[in-house]
This record gives C-alpha cells, sequence and structure tokens, in this order.
DNA sequence: CGTTACGATTGACTTCGATCAACATCGTAC
DNA sequence: GTACGATGTTGATCGAAGTCAATCGTAACG
C-alpha cells in the first residue's frame, strides 16, 4: 500500500540534448538514427504522467522502468525497458505512464513532431511506428495474463521473461530492486522473496546474490509459469 | 479453475460474407466502408486463438467477448466490444485471441490485406491503424490496472466503465454473464455476485435484474474504484 | 575497522478472495 | 401449468498472499 520510491527529479522536459541529433538519411529511412542520446542519473525521472508526450525513447544502455500510481499510492510498473526497447510511445498527445532510469542509462530521444509528419511521407517509417505500437500492446497483453496468475507463476514467469530477453538463458542479472519486481508482478516484496526462496529450494534456481539469478531447471521454471 | 463456457463453433474461417461489401471510395478513405457484416449466433465463435488473423472486425450491433485461456483452463477475457468497438487488430498475422460472440450480433469483417495495402498508400489510412493500435493499447493498459485492484474496486471500476462506455450514466445493461465478468476481472463469480450485493447494501448501485445495474451513487463508486 | 543505512529475508499473524456446497431464480420446453 | 437446466446468490470454510515486525547482509563512509 505504500511502495512509492524516492525519484529523484533530474530534468525539466529536456533541455539541449548533449548530444548532436543525426537527420535522417532519405532512403531506407527508420527511426533508429533520427534522435540525440541522453544520459540519465539511476532513479532520474524521464518523463512524468500527464506531461505532453514530445519524445519517443529507446534505451541504448541501462534499464528504464515505466509506471503508474494510483491515488492512494499503489504503484503498478507497466514495463522493464532494456537497450533496444522503446518506450514512451502514446496515443494522445500526453503521456499515460511515467519513466524512470533504474540505473544510470542512455536514452535516444527521437522528436515525436519530425516522426509523425515523417510517417505521413514515409510508409515505412508509418508501418515501423504501428510495429511498436503492436509489439507494445502484445507486451500489455502478456504483463495482464501474468497478474490472473499465482504468485509462483508470476515470479517464474517473470524469470523466464527477463532470462529470454537478456539472451542468456542460464542466469540473469537484474538490474530492478524486489520493490520494482513486486510493483510489475502485483505482489509485495515478502511475497517475492518468499518465492524466489521457494524456487531455490525446490532448486529450480540458485541466487548467489540478491540481483543475480541462475535458471538451475528452465523446464521446471517453464512448468510453474502455468 | 473451471470457467470455461461452452462455445458454438459455427463458422470454419468464414465463407461468403451475406451481405455485399462495399468497395472504399478513393477520397475520404476509411476503414469504416470497407467491410462486410455478417451475423454471430450467441457464444458462436468468431475467430480462434492461433488462427490466421485474415480479417479486421467492428462490432456493428450486439456484443464480443475476445480471451485467451491458460493451459489449466483458466480464462482471461481481454476486452469486451461494444457497437463501435474494432477487434481482432493482430501484430504478427495470427490471431493472440480467441473472440466469441456474447448475444447474437453483427460484426463487419475488413480484409487486412487490402487493409495493409491501402495503408501504405494512404497516410489517412495508415493514422487510422496506428490510432487503432494505440486506443487497443491504452485500454489493455488501463485493464492492468483493474487487476492489481481489490475486488470492490474491480467491481467498482468495471460498472463505472460500462456505464461510460453504455453512454447512459444512469444505468447500465450488461450483455455477459457473471462468469464473462469474473474472467475479465481476475475473479470468481462467487466473488463479483457478493461484491455486487455489498455495493447494492451500501446504496452505491441497485440490480433489479441481474443483467441491469443502476448507478445509484456514482461518486461512491468513484471514490471506490481507487 | 566500526557504524550507519538501505535492501532483502524470514517469521508470526491476519485478511481477502477462492473453494466447496446448498439454495434461489429465471427461462424454456414439455 | 410443471419440470428441468442454466445462471445467479448466499453460506461456511480454507488457503494464498498481505501486513507487521524483527533480523540479516552488504555497501558506503566516518
Amino acid at each position: 500500500m505504500h511502495t512509492q520510491t524516492m525519484t529523484v527529479r533530474k530534468s525539466q522536459s529536456h533541455p539541449a540534448a548533449p548530444l548532436p541529433p543525426q537527420a535522417a538519411s532519405h532512403h531506407g529511412e527508420t527511426i533508429e538514427f533520427m534522435g540525440a542520446v541522453m544520459p540519465f542519473a539511476r532513479n532520474a525521472e524521464i518523463y512524468g504522467e500527464n506531461e505532453p508526450a514530445e519524445y519517443l525513447y529507446k534505451v541504448v544502455s541501462g534499464a528504464v522502468r515505466t509506471y503508474r500510481v494510483l491515488n492512494d499510492g499503489r504503484r503498478q510498473i507497466g514495463a522493464f525497458c532494456l537497450p533496444g526497447d522503446v518506450f514512451g510511445l502514446e496515443v494522445g498527445d500526453h503521456h499515460s505512464f511515467s519513466a524512470e532510469a533504474i540505473v544510470d542509462c542512455k536514452v535516444m530521444l527521437i522528436k515525436r513532431s519530425s516522426l509523425v509528419s515523417l510517417a505521413t511521407r514515409s510508409p515505412d517509417v508509418a508501418r515501423q511506428l504501428w510495429t511498436l505500437a503492436a509489439t507494445e500492446l502484445q507486451r500489455a497483453q502478456d504483463h495482464t495474463m501474468l497478474l490472473i496468475k499465482t504468485a509462483q507463476e508470476r515470479v517464474a514467469g517473470f524469470l523466464l521473461e527477463m532470462a529470454q530477453r537478456a539472451r542468456c538463458a542460464e542466469a540473469v542479472e537484474l538490474p530492478m530492486s524486489r520493490q520494482d519486481i513486486a510493483d510489475y508482478l502485483g505482489l509485495t516484496i515478502e511475497t517475492v522473496s518468499r518465492t524466489l526462496t521457494q524456487l531455490e529450494n525446490s532448486a529450480a534456481i540458485a541466487v548467489p546474490t540478491s540481483r543475480r539469478i541462475v535458471l538451475r531447471n528452465q523446464a521446471a521454471l517453464n512448468r510453474l509459469n502455468g
């Protein structure tokens, strides 16, 4: 019921980007190369809920969480964004989530206005935008399926998801705290912790350090995942 | 843990549409007028999970549910689609949800292939497609927020959502069963039923018949919604 | 070093919603 | 009408996860 963590407010609507923006080449246009890279410190806010959505964001390095807070303080993390992931895509012109750096990270900023105008001229860019939105949709739907499961299933599912995205099936280095995991899975830190030790006791995983999880028995995890 | 309802399998990948498809006009193109309307009986399957996504669908009359089933039989309803709502939009070329008619209804089918090719030529259509995906995303995210709440909050939120969509703030005529509601909210039918009587006892709503809910005190519902 | 501070774990207890079961209501067919 | 099946409600009990609280690392800093 508390859940809120400290946010370091660092930049009031990103001023001058520190790295020069690269112009989009005329043919073979892709949103990949339209932005300027900007660093964010651990726990720094990248944007806030209800702020105007001026930019689209892409993680270059580090990790980002997007989240919403209910008026009683409960926080729901919508997504963990790892290098390569895009976030901040919005329907309207305001952000419906907040975004914070989980660790020190670099993020590429892409001007929304230029992207939109480009999309009207380039079917290719339009298709890329569409794909992004659709991928996000897919992710959100999968997240919904997580939330109807038991604690064991949620944690197992989370670990498998992270392992898959980390491109290392054997072990995962988690950039986020237990609180972040809990708020992503709709559980409490205590339940997350307990479930992890359960999984460790059943030899499905090993937890050498709190941030590092070794997947000892992926088949068992998949079975638990439901 | 059971939850599954009877599905009337009616049409194996929609044969000839009974009503003639209308051609899209060349200017002012809109996906609204590209389809053929087709009727579905109560509980008939419109498409199944993992089937190729040949069409985009729009509810003309009646109501539709989209859902996924976990391998142990738990069903999660992703959305209730009312007249005007579009569903069946997919990232890949296969459906990630199933769709069934909740009541007898009419649905417009729009060929995916023609829509995609049209979108590459018409920025206008591309933008409409984008908006649809983004709206779906919004909906999915709101649904996620529902699932982290208490039973009271979920039911209150559900009623408010339905009332808003029904364009009648005073009362809602629910087309779906308690089981459908439960599977949408991640609860059991018993909990849904109990919560409704709680709300009735606290004078927030009235339930003249099981399918009709009168919102007596919308402010109270909003407060409960969290 | 020791001390502090924060995150993570563990334990004791409570609570909310699930489960199991009985009963009520409604619609439809006979 | 009555009988039946489907749907919805209510009650009693159980269990999974939340809450409250103590303790245990681990890292940062004097």
